[in-house]
DNA sequence: CTTGGTATG
DNA sequence: CATAACAAG
């Protein structure tokens, strides 16, 4: 089983890039998308999500902002949207989707960004806050559940290009970073971290400006984060930086299962 | 002398789609420019106004939105920007540049639009009244004066492609269609239909909606209106359709004088 | 349908 | 630097 987690950038320029061919190519069973950007009734009418997929897609209220979709290939049961519910204030942004999967459970979601002001910074740690506590009764169930997505945060200097020049940005902070270690420390698995080891350094999102890309000058923020229960079918986990670099800033993280 | 009145909808994007190419070709003495939504410092670096060229631009106070640039060949001497100079809050949109060359005045015009809301449809009529009044004086000069730019109103069933359709759709309505007779009737000579003749249908300005230009859908709503000292002058005047599509919605107009 | 501004990342 | 909404034409 596969399963992929893939900030977009906006599913309808992703669209018009062609993300189809990576649906094709990749085969993933269930697919995690943050950032659409879209409403459903706003993707192309001559378009259709892969053939024979179960699809959900929980938009934020702002229009062009923001939105998570989670589709799978077998049925799933949508389990909740938003972290408190779909009429929880609190998201209002479309940034949680929790699906089952026969026993197993993924829970999709796009963390707040803070690099743009302090408010959002605020939000963004009333969010991480509120996301730890909310994921955390997951972490004791016995069968599997796949927690990932965009969450905004490097966690080691191994996961970002520039440790000391970024020490001070929102998304490196010193507070963020053990926000992280304490997932960690609650018994989610970093299995990308764990399957390559310390020291390695491959990024999923790599900024527009400059040549920031061509540089290789990126930051992992994209993860998987796994209980114990679904750790232990990891077959292999992957950032597939060589593709889908020219449909968004994020590169596609791949988790494949042995089921 | 050639003088090229030319709505060029953003001089940023007609740059990047390579107006200096009709600058060069076209070799006017003076180009009036209207809809150039740029102020000086916004235009690129790296780029400048035909070499030699003496240039006036001005800007709207609301960025990105209207302005007339008046260049020339030999130098010119501003007479005034604004109907009623330049702190006249009726002309704070960047709509009229009156300049000297010689003995000759040009007047740069580019007419509000009244195609949006009802506000700017009676904007655009106490404009008009107030600009006809403005022009008036010149009429009587026996040197010549060259008055044009986009006045975005088609004058008769030969300046519009469906006169019928559009009877009710801001310029074409009946009474500003009136306000064009009675320029004429003040003495202006709208050269380019006395020089094609009645019948001609020659179109200045195609709507980007639909297919509206390959189907020569279109409006003549880009003028020369000169007094009768610059009329005895005329050599030509014609609309360049085939060139300038690519640069804006609006073709060229050119003047070619016997001097 | 296109320009350009703005918010957001 | 890129996506998308918006205002304006």
């Amino acid at each position: 089983m596969r399963i992929v987690s893939w900030n977009v950038n906006g599913i309808r320029a992703a669209i018009r890039k062609g993300i189809d061919g990576y649906f094709d190519s990749l085969d993933a069973d269930i697919w995690m998308l943050q950032e659409v950007r879209a409403l459903p009734e706003q993707l192309p009418k001559d378009w259709n999500w892969p053939e024979g997929y179960s699809v959900h897609l929980h938009p934020a209220e702002k229009k062009g902002y923001s939105g998570v979709t989670t589709i799978s290939k077998d049925p799933m049961e949508i389990v909740q949207v938003g972290k408190n519910g779909e009429h929880d204030p609190n998201d209002s942004e479309g940034r949680v989707i929790v699906s089952k999967h026969g026993e197993m459970i993924c829970i999709n979601t796009y963390l707040p960004s803070g690099s743009n002001k302090v408010e959002r910074q605020e939000f963004k740690e009333a969010w991480m806050e509120e996301w730890r506590q909310f994921i955390h009764p997951y972490l004791q169930l016995d069968t599997p559940v796949i927690v990932c997505g965009d969450l905004n945060i490097a966690h080691t200097e191994d996961d970002i290009w520039n440790p000391k020049g970024n020490a001070r940005q929102s998304g490196f902070l010193p507070h963020e970073r053990q926000w992280f270690s304490d997932l960690l420390d609650d018994g989610w698995h970093d299995v990308f971290r764990e399957h390559v080891g310390e020291g390695v350094k491959t990024y999923s999102w790599w900024s527009n400006r400059g040549q920031a890309r061509a540089k290789d000058r990126g930051w992992r923020i994209d993860y998987f984060l796994l209980n114990p229960a679904a750790k232990k079918a990891v077959k292999s986990v992957s950032i597939k930086r060589e593709g889908g670099l020219e449909i968004s800033d994020h590169a596609p993280v791949i988790l494949d299962l042995e089921y």
